[in-house]
DNA sequence: CGGCCTGGTGTTATCGCTAACATCACCGGC
DNA sequence: GCCGGTGATGTTAGCGATAACACCAGGCCG
């Protein structure tokens, strides 16, 4: 009947060690002034023991955890699933552990609560994943003093913020289109009050400004395949559109099919261009083109500017962007003449 | 120049109400030796405070954090990704917070140093989403003495386990199709190491064999709309094939494409079912029969199984099931004659 | 009416760590 | 050769909570 002995604290190794706690409590924290015999001792007993520190203790003492908190809507979309995974990895490696709290509607009092429950935890900083207008609008309620940064967020807001340049993307999509040899290009677009749909349609603008293309109408829904199916619909019908950009690949999806159902060919008929590059897309029929953002690199400036804010208390440039990238497939082809 | 003070503690909500901090921890832990009155006046004076015990100092004395550590792979396959934040939000209702430690492929040593990094956070417990073989081999390494709970993992291991009855819901799929009058189903398989395309696979089966029909060959296919694609051209071409069951809403999708492509008529001429219910399966043309699994349901049983582990030690009944339901939409008719 | 239980409260020790200061040996400079 | 500096280590005092025990006032019992 062995009894369960408590896990090893520091004074076991340090005992073990032949040394004072306060000395591996120096090793653990890298601090210069240990003679490097010393220090070996120490390590081998942290190994002999499988020692690991408390960090319970070490939060209490300096008041500081370890955790970040991210706050998120409770949905499956590709875009804030992708970010919200590659955040989990990119702090993960930074020897942070991240909280989710999960938010069933992005509303003021919502995004109010998950904030307090992590404050509750007193994580080291918050991330808010907040891509549309009602997100944005929560902020305000945050209380100052907690390290926080938005990702996905209102442009316009001064917070500290990580974006995917979705204008630079859009317009480079668009241009890749007009560059083919289309007269103009027309846009499915995502929900009005998401910054990344609103970001694209102006970049898709910009592009055509920027050859004196005319602007067809804004074709609206949101952002899944079905209504990208029903826009479609209406595109196919019409003999003059011969070139689509479409605000993520899902509305992308809905008019290939549409597309296919009227006998419109893809590309030779009709060249479609998506966003974000969801795992399917390259096995779209056809390949889609599309425009992937770096959603790793998102992640990586995020958590660095919520670090720079954790130890400094200020961030000297709070807002950073991520270009996109093309991605050419087999979805684009010169206009039928 | 107002110097930041610290956050209060127990010692100034106590001096405030004018007690020991003693009864100030019993009055958050819900002693039942304390007169209303101080309760009331222990109350407001938190209130007015705005305290919020410090976690740390807790977790210290106690020994026990509320963290719990999630295991699960860097995707976002639907059935994952949702299970992942339903646990989530389940977890966050129950006081816990949740960390989750990302895994890029799920093989022994990616998970056995997910496993350690949430030790070292000294995590409550642990639960692993390990829907495929290489993921539940991987447990075998985890020491025990920590609470673990595996999710739609391996049902022949010994390990505490929650899972969705695959094998009910197939088995409902299919007998719907066959008492529409189809003579025999065919299958689209998911992956064969995953318990998930096992199980149903398995319900299929026995859905044919409760009625002594004839069990055409497996199609394999992986996750994905492209695989169920070409396995449904496969399929279009053979004319006595008139009822699919599909192991996911993805290869459903991929199969409606192929037969309409061939002008193949669904439901009137073929009868197509998935799994999952994914938010577009009721926007698929037809709209989609398909057996939605409760994901909820599932998180809840898990963390009930993991709380149980926590504070007895032991569960008894480490085993639960979960019922998915049929949802019938538009895809499913008799046979033509 | 004294002893004992019991409900309400306070006092003290303790969890495992880091910060701050104390100590001590050794060094070089005047 | 004494003194201040410095590098390596030890000692002590908290951080903010809970646990265990001490205490005191009443009520009930014999």
């Amino acid at each position: 009947m062995e009894k369960t002995s408590r896990d090893p604290a520091m004074t076991d190794v340090a005992r073990l060690a032949g040394v004072s706690h306060q000395t591996v409590s120096r090793v653990l924290n890298n601090h210069p002034n240990v003679r490097e015999q010393t220090r070996l001792r120490v390590q081998a007993a942290i190994k002999e023991l499988d020692y690991r520190p408390n960090r319970a203790a070490r939060a209490l003492v300096t008041g500081k955890t370890q955790l970040i908190g991210v706050v998120a809507q409770n949905s499956t979309l590709y875009g804030p699933a992708s970010l919200l995974s590659a955040f989990e990895e990119a702090a993960g490696e930074a020897g942070f552990a991240v909280s989710v709290g999960r938010v069933k509607v992005l509303d003021r009092d919502s995004i109010a609560a998950a904030v307090e429950r992590h404050r509750d935890q007193r994580v080291a900083g918050i991330v808010v994943i907040a891509p549309n207008s009602s997100a944005a609008d929560a902020l305000a309620d945050v209380p100052a003093g907690v390290p926080l940064v938005t990702v996905d967020g209102d442009p316009d807001r001064a917070t500290p913020l990580v974006t995917v340049d979705q204008a630079a993307g859009a317009f480079e999509a668009t241009k890749l289109l007009i560059d083919a040899g289309h007269e103009t290009v027309w846009h499915v677009a995502g929900p009005a009050d998401w910054f990344d749909a609103a970001g694209r349609v102006q970049g898709w603008r910009a592009a055509l400004d920027s050859v004196s293309a005319e602007v067809p109408p804004l074709v609206s829904a949101d952002w899944s395949a079905a209504s990208g199916y029903r826009a479609g619909q209406m595109l196919a019908r019409m003999p003059e559109v011969t070139a689509v950009f479409c605000s993520n690949d899902h509305l992308a999806l809905g008019v290939l099919r549409a597309m296919s159902e009227r006998g419109r060919k893809v590309p030779h008929e009709v060249s479609v261009v998506g966003f974000d590059d969801v795992p399917e897309a390259a096995y779209f029929i056809p390949p889609l083109t599309t425009v992937r953002p770096d959603f790793a690199a998102v992640a990586h400036e995020t958590l660095g500017l919520l670090l720079e804010q954790i130890s400094d208390g200020e961030t000297a440039r709070p807002r950073r962007t991520v270009a996109p990238t093309l991605v050419r497939r087999e979805s684009v082809a010169p206009p039928p003449r």
